[in-house]
DNA sequence: CCATGCAGTTAACAACTGTTCTCTGGAATT
DNA sequence: AATTCCAGAGAACAGTTGTTAACTGCATGG
């Protein structure tokens, strides 16, 4: 059950929200380690020294945004990867889930690109981390499919990073298509859409003689 | 053959490539977008206003390196991807090479895993650029092979992609394993080799199966 | 109802940034 | 030998940065 905070509270994480909003805002057209807390303070409207009290820096702020961005991601993946249907229609279907996804959070996706080997460290282990917990989770649900009878758990598990990594992949080429010109985006789309199905397929094929 | 340039313009070279290494080395900490031209002119030892005269601004001197960290690189990748061997001989001295690579050159991969997806523009698009040549070199070579028969030219450049996305995944694995405390260093490492043959192998073996 | 807590403000600091203009010494050209 | 060229130096600029300290006003808990 959800305890309703004090008016106080309440308008703390709206400042907060604020403040993470504005910073994800001014990261599209830079990286982490550049980002200033008055250049973000002065985005919300709000004193420079508002800023400590929600974050002790702004690597401390990357490290709530990456929270933000996969963190309530994990559900989709494992509807994304379930055994369910034939593996064709599978692929399309994760494909697809990962260009809505893009679409509706552009932010955050190109977020965690740039961010993953960006010059941040704790941020980078926060992704690390993230990642590796789906990559658990996608082996988890490979596991589940009778394809994987008789694969190891090492196997699993670095076959589920190939499909991670793939993910990833994708969905920066997809946020890649939507920053270009308007009338070009739909032909971007639909060609990254056609690049990823047909290397998911490839990957998949790998995997059926996997054993062999 | 080369022409013997003149002791002016080899003191101007000279200092050209201190502010490249000043800069590559600055960054193992940081992005770009974040670095300063004074940091790298003080990290020299030379006036700020000097950098002027190499470079118009620091995303400049970081399309001078992308230059520096893989236009150097395009023969080695005709070797490695050469169908030469049995298949199995053939990912193990490709990913012999890449570790052997980034052992040779760290700073030069973590700048280019950084700013593939980076904070700055045209970084980013030298980087793309340089990345599609190798998916090309690589679809040339793939072409060779008699296992590529009846493939179709986009198929081929398909696999290309995943293949040089592969090698970079791979690269910035090992760095984090060079990266790491020294006694944790060796098994790291044979860990991620043991990791990427795998994931190469399942891929060649989706290869083998295309035209199924 | 009153005392406490605490999100956000104001002011000030030393340090730093990119960029401009002017100057200098020595190599390059004639 | 005289002249031009130009890589780098020096000084100054307005603007920015992170962090500190002391403050204010209002929601909160006793």
């Amino acid at each position: 059950m959800s305890h309703t905070l004090g008016i106080r509270q309440a308008q703390k994480q709206k400042t907060r929200k604020a403040l993470l909003d504005a910073a994800l805002a001014l990261l599209e057209e830079q990286s982490l380690s550049s980002l200033g807390l008055r250049e973000v303070t002065r985005a919300v409207g709000v004193a420079p020294t508002a800023f400590y009290r929600h974050f002790r820096s702004t690597a401390d702020l990357g490290v709530a945004l990456v929270e933000e961005a996969l963190g309530s991601l994990h559900p989709m993946i494992r509807t994304t990867v379930s055994a369910t249907g034939d593996p064709e229609e599978r692929v399309a279907r994760a494909i697809d889930l990962i260009a809505r996804h893009v679409d509706g959070y552009p932010a955050h996706v190109r977020f965690i690109a740039r961010e993953r080997h960006g010059g941040v460290q704790p941020v980078r282990e926060a992704i690390r981390e993230q990642l590796a917990r789906f990559a658990q989770e996608v082996r988890a649900e490979l596991a589940k499919d009778p394809v994987s009878r008789g694969w190891s758990e090492d196997d699993l598990l670095m076959l589920a990073h190939l499909y991670v990594d793939q993910m990833l992949s994708t969905a920066s080429l997809f946020l890649e298509a939507l920053e270009g010109p308007e009338e070009e985006r739909a032909d971007r789309t639909s060609h990254v859409t056609q690049l990823a199905t047909r290397q998911m397929r490839l990957i998949g094929l790998g995997r059926q003689h996997w054993l062999d």
